[in-house]
DNA sequence: ACTAAAGAACTC
DNA sequence: AGTTCTTTAGTG
C-alpha cells in the first residue's frame, strides 16, 4: 500500500501542512508532483502530491496517525505530474524563507489559482418517500425533482422548481435543502472539471501530393475549386502533406464551402485539431540581427558564457548606463543558454514592456519564444505553458509570474530593470522575483542576469562586494551624449505668483519642443483629477470607507480609492460637519491633461494612467501611436517612464519628481533618485539630445541633484553611508510584521507581545533590532485594526527561526512582509 | 424538550 | 475555506 503525502490547495494558513492519503492501486502511477482530487473534510478539493512511499514507512516521514483512517486520493488532474522535483524544492525553500506554506508557493507554479473547478451539487438518496419530512410540500417537490435530474447544482435546482410551477420551494430552497440535509433525504456531491480550456480550429488535409493532373482533372464546371486546387499545389510542402486552416484559407478567399466541396470531389478532408493560443505570435522583429557586439558587450557575454558552459550557478550585475547596448547582451547570453540546449526567463518589470522585448528577441530567435503573464487568460497560458512543454518554446519572456512558468533546465534568467519596484509581490505571497530568480538559478545551476543603469542599493552592494560578477558598461552606444536636465524650483514658481502645475521652464520646453515638431513625455506620478478632497470648514479629508485612504476625484465625476478600488459618490456636503464648502487639492494626470489642453490647445496629447490602459495590449497601443507620432505629448504616471525607446522624443518633464521625498520611508531618496533618472533617460533617444525639465520642492535634496546630474555613483555614496548610520539595507534585512485585530488595543498588545520576546530572545544584540509598533500604513481596513512591526537583522536566518517558534507563520492576525518595499 | 443560530474545532 | 461538531439562545 502506497502513501501519499498531500498539500492542500486552500490558501490558509492552519492547514499548511501534508495531509496523507491512500493510494488507490488504479493510481499507483502517481509520484511527487502531481495534482490530485481527494476527500478533506467532508468536500473534495485539489491537492498536490509532494512525496509517495510505502505505508511500512509512515513512522519514517514522521506521523503516527492510522494508515486504515487515511483516506483514497480520488483522482489525478493531468496525465503527467504537473510540478518537477526541482519546483517542489525551490516551493519548499522558498516558503520556509517567506514564511508561508509551501503549497501557496506551488499554487504559484500553475495558471490561476486551481487547475480544477469543484461544484458543490445535491443528489437525492433514494427511498426516503416516506420520510416524515415528506408530508411537507416543499420538501417533497424538491426531493423528486432531484430524484428525477440526478444531481443537480442548487442554480439548476431552483430553476428547475420554479419550471414546475413550485414557487415556494424556489425561494426557499436554502432551508428546503437544509431540512433534506438533516434528516438524511438528500446529499452532497461533488463535481469536479478541469479549468483548462482547450481551443481547436477545422483544417484542411490532403495527404498525397497534388498534382497539375490533378488541377487538370476537375471537371470545367467546378471552376472555384480548381482555383483553389491549384493554390495549394503552389502551397504544397516538400512531404506533400498539406494541412491549411480553413480561416486561412477564407482569407485568401476561398469560403468553407468551397473547401467541402472540394473534400466531396475526393481532395483531402477536414478535421479538427487542437490549437495553441498565442497573442504575440504575430509580433514582428523590431530591428535587424546584429552580430557585431563593442568591447564592452563582448566582455560582458563572454563572462556569461563562460558561466554557462561551468553549469555553476552564478549572479551577474550587468550595469550599463542607458543606451549602452543591454538588449543586445540579453540576446547574446540567451543564444549561449539554448546552444547549450537550456530554456531562458526574461523578466521585464511590467507587463506591457514583453511586447517590447518579443520584438527585439524575434529576429533572433523567431518561434521560440513564449510568453507569459498575469494578464493572458488562464487557457491562454496554459496553451504556453503546454507549449513550453512539447518542446516548441524554451525562451520565457514575461512580468514576474513568468518565472513559474513551469519549464525544465533553466540555463540563464535575466531580470531587465533589477531596480523595479513591480518585482515584489504586492500581495502573499510577498515573494521578490530578484530572490525567486536566484533560487531558481541556483537549483538549475543557471546563470541570474541582473541588468540595470541604476541598480538597487542591494544589488550594487552585493556586485562590489564580489558576491555578484560585476558587467560594466559606462559607454553609450555611437557616444551618444546623455540628456541634460535642469530643475524647475516650484518654491520660486509660486514666489512669483505662478499656480499652474507646469512651470514656466517647463512650458517653455514644451513650446519649444513642439515648434520643432519634437515629441516630449510628461510624468505626473499621480492619476486622477483632484488627489484629495477635502472640507473646507473642519479640514476633514474624503476617506475609503474600507481602508481610510484619502479618496481621489476624477474627471468623470466619482471618488476612487486607488488602494481598493471603491468607488464613491461625491458628497455635495461633508459628510462629518454639513458644511458645503468642499474644495478639490491636488493634481493628477486628468488635471495636468486639461491645463495642458488650455495652454497648447494645438498640441495633440494622450494619456496613459491605469485609467486608459486597462486592455491587454492598450498599453502597447497607446505607445505604438505615440511612436508613429498621432501625437505630440504623452502624459502619464511613472508606466510612461519604463523601458520603451521612442527616437523622437527629445524632451521630458517630471511634473513632481520629490513629492514622494518626505514619506517616512528608509527608501524615499531611493525611488525619487530612480524616479528623475528612469524618466530622464527616455528623452534623447534618437539623433538628437534629450532636454528635460524636473520639476521639484527640494532641489537641494541629494537625490534631487544627484538624479539631475544622473550621477548613480554619487547618489550610491551618499545614500550608503545613510543607510550604514540608520542600519538599514543592505547593511540589515528588514521583515514587516503587521498585527491585525478588530480590537485597536488588542492589535497593538500582540505586536507589543511579540517584540519583548523578540528582545527577550536577542536582546542587547546591535544586529537585532526593532522598530515600532506602529499604526500601519492603512491602521484601519475593513473593520480590522493594524500595527506594524519592523526588524531590522544582520542575521536573517536566526530570525526566521525565531518567528516560525513564535508561531506566526500560522498566525492569521499576522502578516508577514520579508523585504518589504515600504516600512509604513 | 426541542430547534435554530452562532461559534469553535477540525480537516489525512 | 468550508464542513461538522458544540454551545447557546430562543420557543411554546
Amino acid at each position: 500500500m502506497q502513501i501519499a503525502d498531500v498539500y492542500i490547495n486552500i490558501p490558509v494558513k492552519s492547514i499548511a501542512q501534508a495531509f496523507s492519503y491512500r493510494v488507490p492501486e488504479s493510481l499507483e502511477k502517481l509520484s511527487a508532483g502531481w495534482r490530485v482530487l481527494v476527500p478533506f473534510a467532508g468536500r473534495d478539493i485539489e491537492g498536490f502530491i509532494v512525496c509517495v512511499y510505502p505505508a511500512e514507512k509512515r513512522q519514517e516521514h514522521g506521523c503516527s496517525y492510522p494508515v486504515e483512517k487515511l483516506k483514497y486520493i480520488k483522482a489525478a488532474v493531468d496525465d503527467e505530474p504537473w510540478f518537477s522535483p526541482l519546483m517542489i524544492e525551490a516551493s519548499r525553500w522558498l516558503a520556509d524563507f517567506y514564511l508561508c506554506s509551501a503549497g501557496e508557493m506551488m499554487r504559484l507554479f500553475m495558471p490561476g489559482k486551481s487547475g480544477l473547478k469543484i461544484q458543490m451539487q445535491y443528489e437525492a438518496v433514494p427511498d426516503m418517500q416516506d420520510n416524515m419530512l415528506m408530508m411537507v410540500d416543499v420538501h417533497r417537490q424538491a426531493y423528486e425533482a432531484l430524484l428525477a435530474a440526478g444531481a443537480e447544482k442548487e442554480k439548476e435546482l431552483r430553476r428547475q422548481l420554479e419550471a414546475d410551477g413550485n414557487l415556494e420551494a424556489a425561494t426557499q430552497l436554502d432551508s428546503v435543502l437544509a431540512g433534506l440535509l438533516k434528516h438524511g433525504a438528500v446529499r452532497r456531491v461533488y463535481e469536479a472539471s478541469r479549468r483548462s480550456n482547450e481551443r481547436s480550429e477545422s483544417y484542411l488535409s490532403i495527404e498525397r501530393p497534388v498534382t497539375a493532373e490533378d488541377v487538370e482533372g476537375l471537371d470545367k464546371r467546378k471552376k472555384g475549386q480548381k482555383r483553389l486546387l491549384a493554390w495549394l499545389q503552389d502551397r504544397q510542402p516538400s512531404d506533400g502533406q498539406l494541412a491549411i486552416s480553413l480561416k486561412e484559407l477564407q482569407q485568401e478567399g476561398f469560403s468553407r464551402a468551397l473547401v467541402s466541396s472540394l473534400t466531396e470531389s475526393g481532395f483531402g478532408e477536414i478535421r479538427q485539431r487542437r490549437v495553441l493560443r498565442d497573442s504575440y505570435r504575430d509580433f514582428v522583429a523590431s530591428c535587424k540581427v546584429v552580430r557585431e557586439l563593442t568591447e564592452e558587450q563582448q566582455r560582458a557575454v563572454d563572462a556569461v558564457d563562460e558561466q554557462l558552459k561551468s553549469g555553476a550557478y552564478r549572479t551577474f550585475l550587468l550595469y550599463g548606463v542607458t543606451g549602452s547596448g543591454k538588449t543586445q547582451v540579453y540576446i547574446e547570453a540567451a543564444q549561449r543558454a539554448r546552444e547549450l540546449g537550456r530554456s531562458v526567463v526574461v523578466l521585464v518589470p511590467e507587463i506591457a514592456l514583453t511586447g517590447q522585448v518579443v520584438q527585439a528577441f524575434k529576429g533572433y530567435f523567431g518561434n521560440d519564444i513564449v510568453v507569459m503573464h498575469s494578464r493572458l487568460s488562464i487557457s491562454e497560458r496554459n496553451d504556453a505553458i503546454l507549449r513550453v512543454r512539447t518542446g516548441g518554446a524554451r525562451i520565457i519572456i514575461g512580468a514576474r509570474s513568468a518565472l513559474f512558468t513551469p519549464v525544465e533546465n533553466i540555463g540563464l534568467i535575466i531580470m531587465d530593470e533589477e531596480q523595479d519596484s513591480s518585482y515584489k509581490q504586492d500581495e502573499s505571497p510577498r515573494y521578490h522575483a530578484r530572490v525567486v530568480a536566484g533560487k531558481l538559478a541556483e537549483l538549475h545551476g543557471g546563470v541570474l542576469l541582473l541588468g540595470s543603469a541604476t541598480p538597487s542599493l542591494e544589488t550594487y552592494y552585493h556586485a562590489r562586494r564580489g558576491d555578484y560578477g560585476l558587467l560594466c558598461m559606462p559607454r553609450r552606444i555611437g557616444n551618444r551624449q546623455l540628456p541634460q536636465v535642469v530643475s524647475a524650483d516650484m518654491r520660486q514658481e509660486l514666489r512669483l505668483g505662478r499656480r499652474s502645475v507646469i512651470s514656466l521652464p517647463l512650458q517653455n520646453l514644451i513650446a519649444d519642443t513642439l515648434a520643432r515638431r519634437e515629441q516630449m513625455i510628461l510624468m505626473l506620478n499621480r492619476r486622477g483629477f483632484a488627489t484629495f478632497v477635502m472640507c473646507r470648514s473642519c479640514g476633514e479629508a474624503i476617506k475609503c470607507p474600507q481602508c481610510t485612504m484619502p479618496l481621489v476625484f476624477h474627471r468623470d465625476g466619482r471618488l476612487l480609492c486607488h488602494h481598493c478600488d471603491i468607488q464613491v459618490p461625491v458628497p455635495d456636503v461633508c459628510p462629518k460637519c454639513g458644511s458645503p464648502y468642499i474644495k478639490y487639492f491636488g493634481s493628477g494626470t486628468e488635471k495636468l491633461e486639461k491645463e495642458l489642453a488650455e495652454l497648447v490647445p494645438e498640441a495633440r496629447i494622450i494619456r496613459m494612467d491605469r485609467d486608459t490602459t486597462t486592455g491587454k495590449f492598450a498599453h502597447t497601443e497607446i505607445l505604438d501611436r505615440f511612436r508613429r507620432r498621432e501625437f505630440d505629448i504623452l502624459l502619464g504616471t511613472q508606466m510612461v517612464a519604463k523601458g520603451h525607446d521612442i527616437p523622437n522624443v527629445t524632451a521630458v518633464g517630471i511634473l513632481s519628481a520629490d513629492s514622494t521625498l518626505n514619506m517616512p520611508d528608509f527608501r524615499a531618496a531611493e525611488r525619487v533618485f530612480m524616479l528623475i533618472t528612469q524618466t530622464a533617460g527616455r528623452a534623447g533617444r534618437g539623433e538628437v539630445p534629450g532636454r528635460v525639465v524636473v520639476q521639484c520642492y527640494n532641489p537641494g535634496h541629494f537625490a534631487v541633484k544627484t538624479g539631475i546630474q544622473q550621477d548613480y555613483e554619487a547618489f550610491f555614496r551618499e545614500e550608503m553611508k545613510l543607510r550604514r548610520v540608520l542600519f538599514n539595507p543592505p547593511f540589515s534585512r528588514i521583515i514587516k510584521l503587521v498585527f491585525q485585530h478588530e480590537e485597536e488595543r488588542e492589535a497593538r498588545r500582540r505586536a507589543e507581545k511579540l517584540k519583548a520576546d523578540f528582545q527577550q530572545e536577542f536582546g542587547g544584540n546591535p544586529l537585532q533590532q526593532t522598530v515600532g509598533p506602529a499604526p500601519a500604513m492603512m491602521s484601519w481596513l475593513r473593520g480590522v485594526y493594524r500595527f506594524s512591526l519592523l526588524i531590522k537583522t544582520g542575521d536573517i536566518e536566526s530570525v526566521l527561526r525565531f518567528l516560525r517558534r513564535q508561531g506566526v507563520e500560522s498566525d492569521m492576525g499576522i502578516m508577514v512582509d520579508i523585504d518589504p518595499l515600504t516600512t509604513s
